[in-house]
DNA sequence: TATGAATGAGGCTTCATTCAT
DNA sequence: TATGAATGAAGCCTCATTCAT
């Protein structure tokens, strides 16, 4: 085979991989590990049913592999924000508002329902071990101490506190935004969790 | 049939009619509606599987059914709202502290998902439609005016501020909160959303 | 649960279980594993599909189950050739009886393409380990010696001879004799194999 | 197009021809009609997925064809043993080890499982209707009865034994020898069941 | 000619629902 | 009323076959 031919048939594979995974991305954040129908998976990515396991072995694979990817991304964006400027509390406001952006929900929706739902593969269990070191909390907190150094945060127990606001924010993350009214609540609202 | 025999058979039924829901209230809570099967519902009612389908048409039924149920009791629960005694701030942490109760949690969390989740049936879209007026926004708007006015609350668009605050207590209270170190958050910390 | 009740269903899954592997061992027999449709096996058993769920986990495990039990039969069956009366002749040609037996024949044609055939469920490879102690060719390898003492059989190797008459038996067994003109070999014919 | 690329092609479509036969025959011959996956074809001979069908319309007529070719080829086999020198016994020696012959092992097994599996296209029924005047049986009766006035033979009704003879020979040709400690049964104990 | 991506029919399996007892 | 055996529609997945390149 032509090398020109190879590279064709390569970026098709990645195209498709990626339809795939983005349409199931969307499925799975909006009904759940059981409630989504390949099907569906198939007719959201434009394609067939059957070409879903020319790239993926099963639909547990799919989830699976959306999993592990995700936290992978998510553990970057976590390294990013030792590396962020400004005080404690513009950091948090800064990692809050990427974490309810539209662009990153459905991620975040998906990884909640992975770790709450029941009905959800059991593969993903050491993937969220795997991923524990990066743990949302454990990064928070040095951030919160300081900010209550300064005087920026509540003084409950930092960990408590680091706890309950990402516990706060992944919650409302998974709600399906488009029936809200007034949509999430603003940045601003959220950070008085964190306030005095 | 004596009238005898008639009402212990009326009592027969009504207490397998509680103990179904019961299950199912549980169940639907935890796992979805398309997550549940009919099995496990039955078998958390220490029944037959067959018998469901005696005091219920069908799983569907059963389901609207439970939601009609919830929403009257809600109902009944917010109508109270307006002869609780003491401040605004006050009206709002008792109403708080039923919602996230662990005695009506399953409740909130079987409304919510009714609500949020794509796999439920359409029969209760009319019941949500049925009890708008009892929604839990335009009962809480003119207590957050008020308590704007005495400075107890921060002073965003009071309806938005509802909305975002109800938002926040509904998501939380759909998460499983077992699996949490600390909890669900405590009463005060959520309160500081309303605060300035 | 009455007694009486707890009995006939009993009953019934008996039946049922036996229903499904008697058609079951007809079906696998004549088309192998991957032939074979579960479809075709209920419609044999004269149940729905469905119902072979609801006593055996899978076409997998139906079939494991029947190849187990069938070793199971197979062992006591060898077991009392000890006891057989007779010469070693005389013990073969009873034996070479059994197995070519209408009535025993889908058995050892199922165990047959289990050992053979490529696209059979892995689980059996325990089983066949399990009982190759009962193996034929060892149980036969005495009689045979026995035999060629006394001038009944040909003095080739006696395991070789044995293995190479228990391979010739089983190969015509999997033949589907209903097409023969003249049907399987008579068992003197056969015998001729181990004469000199 | 030019004759000489004419011919060019028609070289390479008689060598893919013959490569898609050759591993279609090894692989039916090993896992049976069903069991044979086109894309396992391919990748035994070699080629991509989708040749096979600019050369044979589907699977079914690449198993037809190949058994087609096959019956061909053993009837020339077959008239070439009247022509065969030497006594009876030697005769049907000479065939008996062509038959089990490694090289023609896999065209007798897949023949086999034409004419007694189940799952196999209908078309190759005419085949062997076809090819039944070229009947093996047919032409060993003339030299068993031979055989039988030289005394070679066992007494029995010639057609009978001829028939019981092919049906042992080609029930053990369709056997996987490999698994077999010992292989097949040498010819001469194959001979001993033609033998008084 | 040759490739391999794409399709969709059909098989295995689950589970809401019905039915005989 | 209560049981649980039985059904069958629908979902996941495989693989023969087609099609764009």
């Amino acid at each position: 085979m032509s090398p020109l031919n190879r590279k064709k048939l390569d970026k098709i594979r990645d195209e498709r991989t990626n339809q795939i995974k983005k349409a199931a991305l969307k499925i799975f954040a909006r009904y759940g590990y059981l409630g989504t129908k390949t099907s569906l998976v198939a007719s959201e990515a434009g394609i067939s049913e059957g070409l879903i396991y020319k790239y993926f072995k099963s639909k547990d694979e799919l989830f699976t592999t959306l999993i592990q990817e995700l936290m992978e991304e998510a553990k970057s964006e976590l390294e990013g924000l030792y590396h962020l400027e400004g005080s404690p509390f513009d950091q948090i406001r800064t990692l809050t508002k990427n974490m309810i952006s539209e662009e990153n929900r459905d991620a975040f929706v998906l990884i909640q329902r992975a770790r709450k739902d029941e009905d959800v593969p059991e593969k993903i269990i050491p993937i969220f071990k795997q991923y524990s070191a990066y743990n949302l909390i454990d990064i928070l907190v040095p951030i919160i101490v300081k900010g209550q150094e300064l005087g920026e945060f509540s003084n409950e127990d930092p960990r408590k506190l680091a706890s309950w606001y990402f516990f706060i924010i992944n919650s409302i993350c998974i709600q399906e935004v488009e029936k809200e009214e007034y949509g999430l609540p603003s940045i601003d609202v959220l950070m008085r969790i964190l306030k005095k």
